[in-house]
DNA sequence: CTTGACTCTGGATCAAGCTCCACGGTTTAG
DNA sequence: CTAAACCGTGGAGCTTGATCCAGAGTCAAG
């Protein structure tokens, strides 16, 4: 059995129905076969972009940004047209999010070694940890 | 001059005036000083914060999130309850989000590795490196 | 005092990302 | 054949995080 309704693909991938359908409009997933009936029909391929597009979200990418990744990973047997420069900004963007989030780390770090008796941080090592520089 | 109006705290920290009212009845900030006029009086500190917030929140925090982050931060002076726990909590949070993201990193940089001439990726290294395995 | 720039409050409106619903056809187990 | 469980479509509704607006008061410069 490698072909299966929309109710199972959502069970594997482990979101909504609706939010398949919704997906489907928003062209993150692509317009899937139908039988006769109408029925949409999926196979493992759909279940694996599915949970991508779960991860990604989870890492706090919008739909629009996933799509173009998306784009990217499937364009590869097209042109190589902006395909590098595409992919690279995306790169130096997720680095700079690594970046930060270690800083928070770091930050949240301290804070537990500082805390542990009942602390003698006189002030954030968070907000330190984040605030010190400007920039965005 | 170490008071200011909210308009300069909005300049400040590089936000919309809006958003400083939004974010004081969501409890990210607190209620600030009034002069009798009632107008809002704000001082480094709180430009601080919000910046902090800036990028909490560019980070994918949830507003709820950055608030008790925060509280967190300041709560270092009364007991030390659950502070631990709550920060610990976070931290592995932040952990899981960097493997994460690591992990498109890799995909990515191969992505732009073997794509240079016109590639000759089968499928999909950065679906590869986020649709693997399944978990959340 | 007048004018223009600010600020106040409360509520309406927005965009993103879902989620729910009604009404009707399809499948499938018994 | 029939009931239960699915699926389809289109559109309404909800949550989060802002943003905008009206009507009214405040401030600072000239």
């Amino acid at each position: 059995m490698s072909l299966f309704s929309i109710g199972e693909l959502a069970r594997r991938a482990d979101v909504a129905i609706d939010t398949v359908r919704y997906y489907e409009r928003r062209q993150l997933l692509p317009q899937p076969k139908r039988r006769a009936s109408g029925y949409r029909q999926y196979d493992d391929e759909d279940v694996r972009r599915l949970r991508f597009i779960r991860r990604a979200k989870g890492l706090g990418f919008a739909l629009e940004d996933i799509r173009s990744l998306l784009d990217l990973s499937l364009d590869h047997d097209h042109g190589v047209h902006g395909l590098r420069a595409r992919a690279e900004a995306k790169l130096a963007d997720i680095d700079a999010r690594i970046a930060q989030l270690q800083k928070v780390r770091r930050g949240l770090r301290q804070l537990v070694a500082d805390c542990p008796g009942s602390g003698a941080l006189d002030h954030c090592p968070i907000l330190a940890a984040l605030g010190a520089k400007e920039s965005s």
